[in-house]
DNA sequence: TAATGTTTTGCAATCGATTGTAATAATCGC
DNA sequence: GCGATTATTACAATCGATTGCAAAACATTA
């Protein structure tokens, strides 16, 4: 593997020259630049980051840490995180945790020794179970920004969606639709204050409607059993807010199969603005989080945090409004 | 951030003693290792790996480059491979090469900047447009493995899915139904030899059918301007072979729209096995492209060559056989 | 020409680990 | 109690870059 020196040797100057010369330093006469870097080409000399990132005691790297990637949710984050963080002239480190906790802890560890210059953190669970890696890598001067509303996590930056206005959309745009009878389905994924079942029900309890049919299926079979339960009912419900877009896909597999027709039958709402809903048809009414507003402010505090341009010592907490998409499974309800 | 030399002073030791106590060698002492491994632990020390693999020449990484993460099949693949990776205690180390050749090259020198110790490559496009890093990477000794098949590249590590195979099941599925009019959607992902749309004529021409009804849509726009068009024809195809399970979902969507029953009216099968087609009515028959396998293989491969287990110069060549999976999707063309 | 100032280059230290080899301490046999 | 052997430990080199500072080369002016 060649190196420096070996392009030193060729040009017959030291290794502090061609350091100087492939950095485009001033200090560095032009025509030894251009012999330098005439031959550092032709060899193919490529920097080792190992030896660099050990001297400069910095890698220009910031780990993302994400529970899986199968959740069609996340590539779409990656992929906008990986596009800033690339243009601002970082590198990514991805790390998959699996959704377990031991396996998340894993992944700090990782980043530590890797000595990543920042860290942002989606937890797949609800407590912070991987407390001291976060407090570690922060005692170390490493930030850590977490993507995602996280309990005991008061002390860490944060940037998220507020799930709670998406909720509380999805549950006005079902009332002014005239609807009152209106099934939950799906499961809870702990938002703490920022949960989109609250928002949901706030919007319910401000025109004096309590939805009592929550369930929380989330598998195939789960779901077909809430739905043949929800349509043998005497009075059946007239809408349905699924939770996430792919248990509304599952609705739809189910009501389609009970030959209940959306939106003439039944309403439905999912929540999370994946691909699939168009897919389907009719298309899903679905709220959609900005992942790529998301991306950026956590990318950008992480930055900030990490070139000291934010010394604010207190903790920020970001957060952006979701969006409601209207499509086709919603309408009024029959009388 | 806490080092090896703090961790030798607080213990009254030599910096050696300490790095062979926590690598636990038996060259120390076992007082002196639980000593210092107590000491460390207290005092959160984890080892600098810039340092490490900088004195140890290797990082014990693999790349791997994939086009995006939005198609659902990578998010699939990636799994499968972060996790073989690190059960064989590796690491992974992810990019995005966001399908553009610029961006792919910038990988592969990323990682050969980074020394990863070998590196798994999904190309976007047909050439093997990066041939140069590619070439570099080789030539420095760093085993290079290609998922998928690429134009131009012989020389290298293949590890792929029989697609010919896969199009083939699909054609004799369907000419054994008895369908003689099938329609071919989709854009060709070229796999040269291995071309699914060679594997599914094979089939028909075994039948004395000719397939004439091929067309390259994959946008949703596309798609439905060429199911007008068949349903318009005076005898309109009884069965549709989409190129990708995503176009099937659009073909499932303006079928629909048309209001053409599946699989009354006209068959459909996919290509991919994504969930996408367990969450559509009818559930679509498709083909199975085996990421595990592939996974498996790509990551023994590419181990067992960085590891020089494998000093076989010859490249090799492993392909996977698909499988055919039967849902709903499929039945016998009405009279 | 000598003194001065300005470019340009090289020396050597440094980053934080690992590891071969030498030095020291402990153990043993007699 | 002493040499031989073995078990521990420490010294110092090394990995491949970067960078402060001194030295050398060159240019400028009196």
């Amino acid at each position: 593997m060649i190196k420096l020196s070996d392009i030193a040797a060729k040009a017959g100057v030291s290794e502090s020259t061609v350091s100087r010369a492939l950095a485009d330093s001033p200090l560095v006469n032009q025509k030894t630049k251009d012999l330098v870097q005439q031959l550092a080409r032709e060899a193919g000399y490529k920097v080792n980051l190992v030896a660099r990132n050990l001297r400069v005691q910095s890698t220009r790297t910031i780990g993302l840490v994400v529970p899986q990637v199968a959740n069609p949710y996340y590539p779409k984050l990656i992929q906008l995180v990986a596009d800033r963080v690339k243009e601002a002239g970082y590198r990514l480190q991805l790390h998959l945790s699996g959704a377990d906790q031991e396996s998340e802890s894993d992944c700090l560890t990782s980043l530590y020794e890797h000595r990543a210059d920042g860290v942002l953190l989606v937890t797949a669970v609800n407590g912070l179970v991987t407390k001291s890696q976060v407090e570690s890598l922060v005692a170390s001067g490493t930030p850590v920004v977490l993507l995602g509303w996280v309990e005991g996590a008061e002390h860490l930056d944060l940037v998220m969606a507020d799930d709670a206005r998406g909720g509380y959309m999805v549950g006005k745009h079902l009332v002014d639709l005239g609807h009152r009878d209106i099934a939950v389905i799906g499961a809870r994924p702990h938002r703490g204050p920022f949960d989109r079942l609250s928002g949901f029900q706030k919007a319910l309890n401000e025109s004096g409607i309590t939805p009592n049919l929550v369930s929380s299926a989330r598998s195939d079979e789960e779901v077909q059993a809430v739905i043949h339960d929800l349509v043998s009912l005497p009075k059946p419900p007239t809408a349905i807010f699924a939770y996430q877009d792919f248990v509304a896909a599952l609705v739809f597999k189910h009501l389609g199969a009970a030959c209940i027709s959306i939106p003439d039958q039944i309403s439905v709402v999912g929540f999370d603005n994946l691909d699939l809903g168009t897919y389907i048809c009719p298309q899903l009414t679905t709220v959609d989080l900005p992942a790529d507003q998301i991306a950026a402010e956590a990318v950008n505090l992480v930055l900030a945090r990490t070139q000291n341009a934010d010394d604010d010592a207190n903790p920020k907490r970001i957060v952006v409004s979701p969006e409601l998409i209207l499509r086709e499974s919603c309408a009024p309800p029959r009388r």
